[in-house]
RNA sequence: CGGGAAGUAGCGCAGCCCGGUAGCGCGCUUCGUUCGGGACGAAGAGGUCGCGGGUUCAAGUCCCGCCUUCCCGACCA
């Protein structure tokens, strides 16, 4: 590690303020990491842990959410927020709890969820006999148990049914921020938790029209939100009916690929019909002064998305965060011996972390002492962060400042003059590499298949999405899943016809479907 | 929920087969030298050995039950 010091030292000498392509690359992080060709999913897990972003609780299959990883579901979640308020929603709130009741009501709804839903049976505890215990009071048995909200269709339809009587009353454009709960088998780290946050809409219209335009309009929003913010590349689409939401008469949605060849849900918007509406009973008298049932929609994305963004960025180093959604966004870091030195580039330090901040820049000056450079170098690094400067005493001789992003790992030697701007274009670069770098991979990623042995060798060789064409039948559906693990990620929304045969039972098909593994 | 593996200091692990004083590396504390890619030396602190029973003079070690995590299936966002 001296010598590669040592050369690099020399090299920035003969080339100051020239480029100086491909970092050091640091042999310590193998010791901490699994690389992604290694064990994909250990070096997942690992990064989520060493990134800080959430850890497992002492409840099974529930994390907790740590800071860093919080810092980041926030401003996803404020974004997010901005974006619904500004396409007319409101946010409310509705109970954790649920009367077991209310789930019978829509047949396809209690099958899709019954199955891992936590049940309250009792109110309160006590202590046991021997008085060493508290145990479960048997005496206060709830009449009717409640259900802890995998999802808030039920309560919110009913609680609806008193909100509307006229057509004046509609729409109702209403999200809400929430933990729900899912009884999980098997559980990682925001993929899938027993408990999860997320935001579920719930509209209420008076026309079908109107509805559907609302499902499509929000799937709009998720795309918008996971193309530029999260840098992901999405495609539109709609489920089959094998994976349609329980109670949904259409469900759309966007799936976006990782870096392993896996397809991952990133969000749903669903077309309810009127199927909520009439189980709750839910009506409004129309301008002709007849009685209809609502048209209902819900969409909803949750941390699950943290988990689509480390993986479809980070590297072996690390996390990778896109700049926008970036807690920290620059990092500064001073290299000093004294401490008359790192006065004198505090100084320096303190004013370009003011000129970044003017344009609205997250920025960390790191000035503690307790650590050395190089660690600081390391931690920023495999948390992300988008771009690092390093000032040193060299620097504040030619007016230098060192720059390296994330992205690429490459430093470059700045100027100092007019940092802030070009630290913003970096910024602004990296935002846009991390993208194009995603939708290359994709495009690379995604094939046509016409027979099943082309079908099949693509699922199991090369990973990514396949069009190919499919019967329409669940049944077909089912037998490729069975035999190859594949699913109907989704029907293109765009309607691009064109004949041709199942590549399953060779019947005749309108259009491609996209398949792939998924998470 | 089925099959496999693991749980010993904050983290990573050895010790268990063959019962008898709880160990190593990293991290942590103090001091000194260092500081442009995870510094070095010296001296320290830190443990109900996952939890609960049992066998035994004696259990980290043997036996039984449970909990948690990871991997593979079924289920699922």
């Amino acid at each position: 590690m001296n010598i590669l010091l040592f050369l690099c030292l020399l090299l920035r000498k003969h080339i100051s303020n020239v480029k100086i392509a491909n970092i050091i690359p640091y042999g310590n992080m193998a010791k901490e990491f699994s690389t992604r060709a290694e064990n994909y999913s250990q070096w997942y897990n690992d990064l989520v842990i060493k990134a800080d972003l959430a850890e497992n609780s002492a409840v099974r299959g529930c994390m907790v959410i740590k800071p860093y990883g919080f810092a980041i579901w926030e401003k996803m979640r404020d974004v997010l927020d901005g974006m619904f308020k500004d396409t007319g929603h409101s946010n409310a709130y509705f109970p954790l709890f649920i009367p077991k009741s209310f789930f019978n009501k829509e047949a396809a709804h209690v099958e899709g969820f019954a199955k891992e839903c936590a049940v309250v049976t009792h109110y309160r505890l006590k202590n046991s006999e021997d008085g060493k215990d508290i145990v479960v009071d048997e005496n206060a048995r709830l009449e009717e148990e409640l259900i802890v909200r995998p999802t808030s269709e039920t309560i919110i339809w009913d609680t609806y049914r008193n909100w509307i009587q006229s057509y004046r009353d509609l729409p109702i454009l209403v999200n809400q921020w929430a933990n729900v709960v899912r009884w999980e088998m098997r559980t990682r780290l925001f993929l899938r938790t027993a408990e999860f946050l997320w935001q579920e809409g719930h509209t209420a219209h008076a026309t079908k029209e109107e509805a559907i335009a609302e499902t499509k309009q929000m799937l709009d929003v998720y795309a918008d939100f996971a193309e530029n913010w999260m840098a992901l590349p999405v495609m539109k689409g709609t489920k089959s009916p094998n994976e349609r939401f329980a109670g949904a008469v259409e469900t759309y949605c966007i799936e976006s690929l990782m870096q392993d060849g896996k397809a991952l849900q990133a969000g749903t918007s669903h077309f309810l019909g009127q199927n909520f509406a009439k189980a709750f009973d839910v009506k409004f008298l129309n301008q002709q002064n007849q009685q209809e049932y609502v048209w209902a929609t819900s969409w909803g994305v949750s941390t699950r998305l943290m988990g689509a963004l480390i993986m479809a960025h980070s590297d072996d180093n690390g996390l990778v965060l896109p700049p926008k959604l970036a807690p920290t966004q620059v990092a500064i870091v001073p290299i000093f011996k004294s401490k008359e030195q790192l006065e004198k580039i505090s100084e320096k330090a303190v004013a370009i972390k003011k000129e970044l901040q003017a344009k609205g820049i997250k920025v960390k000056y790191d000035d503690r002492d307790t650590y050395k450079p190089g660690w600081k170098f390391s931690e920023y690094e495999f948390k992300g962060v988008p771009v690092r400067l390093a000032i040193g005493p060299r620097d504040l001789e030619n007016g230098t400042i060192e720059v390296a992003r994330r992205d690429t790992l490459e430093k470059e030697i700045y100027q100092q003059s007019d940092i802030a701007n070009k630290v913003e274009h970096l910024l602004d670069k990296i935002q846009n590499n991390l993208y194009q770098r995603a939708f290359s991979f994709r495009e690379d990623k995604t094939f046509k298949a016409d027979t099943w042995e082309e079908f099949r060798d693509i699922v199991e060789n090369k990973g990514g999405f396949v069009y190919a064409h499919w019967d329409g039948t669940p049944e077909t559906e089912q037998k490729i899943k069975d035999e190859t693990k594949a699913t109907i990620r989704l029907i293109p929304l765009d309607d691009k016809r064109e004949e041709g045969k199942c590549i399953y039972t060779g019947k005749p098909s309108e259009r491609r479907v996209v398949f792939a593994r998924a998470y």
